[in-house]
RNA sequence: GUCCCCUUCGUCUAGCCCGGUCUAGGACACCUCCCUUUCACGGAGGUAACGGGGGUUCGAAUCCCCCAGGGGACGCCA
């Protein structure tokens, strides 16, 4: 038997934390079984779409290289892979499922059911549909329907508790009694989810439904409906929900949680795929020390029965080291492709600078620090401040200066030259650890702490060097 | 309100199904030390958890029951 899994966003949102770690996990899934990864566009109801949605879940599921083997875009044996398209679909399967099962037309108003709701709310009792046009006789129900607007409901009769077994949370079950008639097409004719959703599972053949655990309440009437279409029922997978940091609802920040934002924040995709698999999900014992792994790792290693049944809370701290960890893995030019200088002028030495903190980073947009050791440094800080008027900094500086010149002035390697003259400076004047190499590295980058300084100095050059700690004397004078 | 699900260090988790090997392991973060002219990287240590209460048992993080807390669902949304 051929896995095959699929992602089916509706396009009236984005891809963020939430639904890309489902869609990696039906993506790896898929992957460590040899099986198929399905692409599919979940737009029923027209009235939600967003207009640019269902690109943007393209793209960036394209930039996270969780790449579809059947989709919208790329067709496939099984498709149309837009709901939209399959309208007639829905239509033929309804028509089946009439003749399968109890199902009605429902003229009640939404102002009715919505009362009923409250009533049966006061009452504490069960909030479902209370049966009105159950009974309804199907000479009267055709006469209405030709003058009044009706949706489609499948009646549940009692009888033996609806069961999932589930890859995650294992064996679950619901009592009929509490599930209600359900509405499989709305007045307009168009399918609900609930119904087009598992045709559409069904016909495309999926063999595992990974998806939110807010589906879990859901499934129980869809199997309802794969028991009595006679549909090869699927193995469900429910996930569990993501929180946010503070422990709440993700939603609340979902507009910073976005992939894309991440992108733009500096996240790799090897980083965010590493942390998102790791949120619900652990490897067991692989043998190997630390959590870092590949893509290409994840996708021999995962498997849905050891998925975390607890929720999970997002954590900036683990996503930084991580994203860190596979930055370090990157080659100088593929960190100047992501990171490329905003200043022309420092092209020429971008790649060394780039070197100089390139461990010192989290995210891609973190290596722009260096942008700060380029520039011209600021001594007005009050710590810069400080230690440029230090007891004997001025003299140090200058006379390191004044060895330093000497150096240059004899074509010698400014690395060389430039250690040279600070520990004959220190030497002079009988300074040494910080209070000698402090007044130096703020003279050179207006901070106490960054990248090596001899390395640093190399890639600004000897004029520029000389020139600010000409800059320097002059402020601690 | 009703139904469903969940509960191990601050966070992500291993262990739980098949009770003893758990004085509960790892990772992130934090702290200390080493490396180092600084910060970081790297290396070595450390602090820190079985939600509560009953049972079953010689023995329970592991099995059973109750409670509490959290989450989800209850739409002509998905």
């Amino acid at each position: 038997m051929v896995v095959r899994t699929r992602f089916a966003p509706s396009p009236s949102g984005f891809l963020h934390l939430g639904n890309a770690r489902t869609a990696l996990f039906a993506f790896l899934y898929a992957r460590a079984k040899g099986g198929r990864f399905i692409l599919r566009i979940e737009d029923t109801d027209q009235e939600r779409i967003v207009a640019g949605s269902e690109a943007s879940f393209i793209e960036d599921l394209k930039w996270l290289q969780l790449t579809w083997d059947e989709g919208p875009d790329i067709g496939g044996p099984l498709g149309p892979y837009r709901c939209s398209e399959r309208y007639d679909i829905y239509e033929r399967e309804l028509k089946r499922l009439t003749k399968l099962a109890r199902v009605y037309r429902c003229f009640c108003t939404p102002d009715q059911l919505d009362q009923d709701r409250k009533l049966l709310s006061s009452q504490k009792k069960v909030i479902k549909y209370v049966g009105r046009c159950l009974s309804i006789s199907e000479a009267d129900a055709t006469k209405r329907a030709a003058t009044e607007p009706f949706v489609w409901r499948m009646h549940v009769p009692d009888g033996a508790p609806v069961t999932i077994e589930d890859s995650i949370r294992g064996h679950v079950e619901m009592q009929r009694e509490v599930i209600g008639d359900f509405v499989l097409s709305r007045a307009s004719g168009v399918p609900v989810f609930l119904f087009a959703n598992a045709v559409d599972d069904a016909l495309q053949e999926m063999t595992h439904v990974v998806r939110g655990e807010d589906h879990l309440s859901n499934t129980f009437r869809q199997v309802l409906i794969f028991q009595t279409m006679g549909y090869k029922t699927p193995q469900f997978a429910h996930l569990p929900l993501i929180g946010a940091e503070d422990g709440g609802k993700l939603s609340k920040r979902e507009g910073s949680l976005g992939i894309r934002d991440l992108r733009e924040q500096g996240y790799i995709r090897e980083g965010i795929l590493n942390y998102l698999s790791l949120l619900g999900w652990s490897p067991g014992d692989t043998g190997k020390t630390g959590e870092k792994f590949k893509p290409e790792e994840l996708m021999k290693l995962f498997d849905l029965d050891r998925v975390h049944k607890g929720r999970a809370l997002f954590d900036f701290q683990k996503l930084n080291f991580l994203n860190q960890q596979h930055m370090n893995d990157l080659s100088l030019a593929e960190l100047e492709r992501l990171a490329p200088p905003k200043n022309s002028a420092w092209a020429p030495i971008w790649k060394d600078a780039l070197a100089l903190v390139r461990h010192d980073a989290h995210t891609v947009q973190e290596l722009y620090k260096v942008e700060k050791f380029l520039g011209q440094p600021d001594y007005q800080t009050d710590n810069a401040t400080k230690i440029l008027k230090a007891d004997k900094s001025k003299q140090a500086l200058e006379k390191g200066l004044q060895y330093l010149k000497q150096s240059l002035g004899e074509n010698k390697a400014l690395e060389e030259g430039l250690k040279q003259s600070i520990q004959s400076s220190g030497k002079d004047l009988g300074l040494k650890g910080k209070d000698l190499y402090f007044p130096f590295r703020v003279a050179i980058t207006g901070v106490e702490a960054g990248p090596e300084l001899v390395p640093l100095a190399k890639i600004l050059g000897g004029q520029e060097v000389v020139h600010r700690l000409e800059r320097a004397i002059q402020f601690a004078g």
